[in-house]
DNA sequence: ACTAATCGATAGTAATACTTTTATATTTGC
DNA sequence: GCAAATATAAAAGTATTACTATCGATTAGT
């Protein structure tokens, strides 16, 4: 990973905290060690009490934090989709052939995080695994209209418009640009959760990845000019 | 919905539940009734004590029927794909040209349940929300691969395994069947989602249904003979 | 009429998801 | 270099959850 990745700094919706975890040791270790306990003991299992036991802090103290796991998780996947993003926008920046650039994204977006390019305290292939089995666990709740108004999402969206366009450079006529789009988003966590845990209900597995499955689904889908 | 449904019993994983729903009249005001409160509250707030209120019951009485609600969960979308099973197969039966028979089977399985199709306890519109809203809850847990083994999630993998069958039978050449029909089960879920929380993340709406969506995806994909 | 199964009621336990208070560090502002 | 502000740790407390166990009353089967 670029040297540049070193000092950025992920913006994330300030509403999801209530002191910015970046801003102290403990904040950083909070969000360092929450990233490996829930990838460890499932979010469900996962609480504040035993992340405090952890990094030997108090439970309260993670609380001035965050006000719930739920946040956390809220925080973590931002903070996940905005990296993506970046990288994403770093990737395809200066391609103008539009199949190309489409064929980046989308391998930005599905690729498998492999290389251990951890920037300071946060451990992305750990963070990744964590999206693919926890994800939707934070918008599967009775509260996501309140939490869409308040923004809390608004990275991911982003994101799905961004390929969203990308997919409509390509074929102007197609009819479904977003659904494709929002479609291989959150059918590339599921074919990877499928890969690792149902491995009959999906063709991907060592040689074949989900990057693989989604650009052909997509050129096949698409009238390229 | 036809009269042949009424008498219908799908069958369900007897490790799911300690005693029999369906043998009393207890145990089907529980299926009844877990249905409309699930919807109502969300998973995550529902409670067996609440149940038992709701049902002038009791907690202790519930627990003699599932361990607890994760297995009631669980269940319930055993039910659901049990039911979208047979509706498949009857409704796809005897249909001889492949593309006609997948075309019928992804309509079954993407559609919307809309008529109050109610067979006796169970409310199949409300059912469809439920599975909607927290049917990823059910394998998205640390325990999935022991729930795998007993085969918790034998039915739904059927119902994907039918499906890949109907497109190998459209095009077998086509070298990712089982990733689509894994994808469009799930994406499907996940659109109604996006068209009821996240419409700017989905073409769906009143007029496109995800049906349309997921069958124009793969007749576009799929080399037709 | 007898026996077994079923159910409701009550009580109890351990864990969770917090909140509050207080004392002690640590930082920073001057 | 010191006072004031801020941050953290420790402890205690509350309400709820997710169960388990016991017991007596009712019901059902034979």
């Amino acid at each position: 990973m670029d040297v540049l990745m070193q000092s950025l700094k992920i913006g994330v919706n300030e509403k999801l905290y209530i002191k910015d975890p970046e801003s102290s040791t403990l904040g950083k270790n909070i969000i360092e060690h929450s990233i490996l306990m829930i990838d460890e003991l499932g979010f469900d299992s996962f609480t504040f009490k035993k992340l405090g036991v952890k990094i030997n802090s108090n439970e309260s103290s993670i609380y001035r934090y965050f006000e719930n796991k739920h946040k956390l998780l809220l925080y973590l996947a931002t903070w996940y989709w905005g990296w993506v993003e970046y990288r994403m926008v770093f990737a395809t920046n200066g391609i103008d052939d539009p199949v190309k650039k489409l064929e980046k994204a989308v391998e930005v977006l599905t690729q498998n995080v492999e290389e251990d390019s951890t920037i300071s305290h946060v451990n992305e292939v750990v963070l990744n695994r964590i999206i693919i089995n926890e994800y939707s666990k934070s918008y599967l709740v009775k509260e996501v209209n309140q939490e869409d108004k308040d923004s809390f999402f608004i990275v991911c969206k982003r994101l799905v418009n961004r390929l969203s366009d990308m997919i409509s450079a390509v074929d102007q006529k197609y009819p479904y640009p977003i659904s494709l789009a929002s479609n291989v988003m959150e059918g590339s966590l599921h074919q990877y959760f499928l890969k690792e845990h149902f491995p009959t209900l999906t063709n991907c597995n060592s040689t074949i990845s989900p990057t693989e499955f989604f650009t052909d689904l997509i050129f096949r889908t698409l009238n390229k000019k």
